[in-house]
RNA sequence: GGCCAGGUAGCUCAGAUGGUAGUAGCGUUCGCCUGAAAAGUGAAAGGUCGCCGGUUCGAUCCCGGCCCUGGCCA
């Protein structure tokens, strides 16, 4: 009686895969046999504010009455991180656990995933170290930079690109505050208690079609307009939402760097290719349970989400 | 039926005075990347250059025929 454990639910795949609708469904699939679930999202793009369209954001409507956790969260000037990501979303799981809620990770951000469930550390950071670095950056350049870190870490060095500026600086920051750096991405070793992690398949064709029909609705949804009223709240100073999947390409047309229809025709292809990519990150998990997208999906995580929770 | 333009990578195409072709775009495959993962980045595979014959030391390229596609005229 005390025993009933609630399980952490993964539900991801690829972009356009019906994820979100899938959470909402079996939220009341749940809810039906009287277990309360809430969406956290783990998707890194659906944080922002006024990114609407352009993230295929669940509209209040569609989220059907089902909480949703970290949507919404931040201004397009800030950047998200994943270690900022892991503690919200992990804290976000453990309130509904405490609330006696089944909490249904969702989401395409295959990073985002691996931080939250898995023993994922990050090394902290400091404001100081860090700007000191960013400004030498700029000044000397990243191959320098490059230098000085294979002088320190060599293996570290070997496996971050010269003109990765980003990661050099971080590299030498975290060197810097706790005398080594790793590299490495960490096992599959859950951190979390109890999770179940199910992907939704689609077959290539029909997610390439869906992705190309999606694209399409977004301009007719106004994302054109969307991305110009967000650039008067400061979209372009934004590192990481400028450079959002559409939201880029629309501000290259604004700019006149493309014309709209190319603009549309490289969110298609740029979409494409990012599904592609979640693919391969997602595959690589061999935890994941993989159900073919589809009417019946819904329902058979939620009979397997009924027996984690009887069994606990 | 006649005229014109084409048939080169999975797709769209580029190209070479005849010496078996392209850092091409898209697609595919496989990697790297821990505080920007819808970002950044490396590499690979893949072609009997429409078919048959002729000329030539040698043809994807020249010549002839044929097939197919698009357009125009009948």
């Amino acid at each position: 009686m005390a025993g009933v454990t609630l399980p952490v639910v993964a539900l991801n795949g690829p972009t356009a895969s019906g994820k979100t609708a899938v959470a909402v469904e079996l939220a009341h699939l749940l809810a039906a046999s009287g277990i309360a679930a809430e969406v956290v999202n783990a998707d890194s793009m659906l944080v922002y504010r006024g990114m609407d369209i352009g993230t295929a954001k669940p509209s209040v409507a569609e989220r059907g009455g089902v909480p949703h956790h970290l949507i919404d969260i931040m201004d397009v000037t800030r950047s998200a991180s994943v270690a900022d990501f892991q503690a919200l979303a992990r804290a976000a799981i453990a309130d509904c656990r405490s609330r006696g809620v089944v909490p249904l990770l969702a989401g395409g951000s295959a990073l985002y995933v691996h931080a939250i469930l898995d023993a994922f550390a990050f090394p902290g950071t400091d404001p100081q170290v860090r700007g000191r670095l960013e400004a030498e950056l700029a000044d000397l350049g990243a191959a320098e930079l490059h230098r000085r870190l294979a002088a320190v870490a060599p293996g570290t060095a070997a496996g971050i690109l010269p003109g990765n500026g980003r990661r050099i600086v971080r590299a030498l920051e975290v060197i810097e505050l706790t005398g080594s750096f790793t590299s490495t991405l960490p096992g599959w070793e859950y951190a979390l208690d109890d999770v179940v992690q199910f992907g939704l398949e689609v077959a290539r064709d029909v997610l390439d079609a869906r992705i190309e029909h999606r694209v399409h609705r977004m301009w007719a949804d106004g994302l054109v307009e969307e991305v110009t009223g967000l650039v008067g709240a400061g979209l372009r100073e934004g590192r990481t939402a400028s450079r959002a999947l559409g939201y880029r390409q629309v501000l290259q047309f604004l700019d006149g760097e493309l014309s709209e229809e190319q603009a549309r025709e490289a969110t298609i292809t740029g979409t494409r290719r990012f599904s592609r990519k979640q693919l391969s990150w997602f595959r690589r998990d061999p935890r994941i349970r993989w159900l073919p997208a589809g009417e019946g999906s819904a329902g058979e995580m939620a009979s397997v989400v009924r027996g984690r929770v009887l069994i606990g």
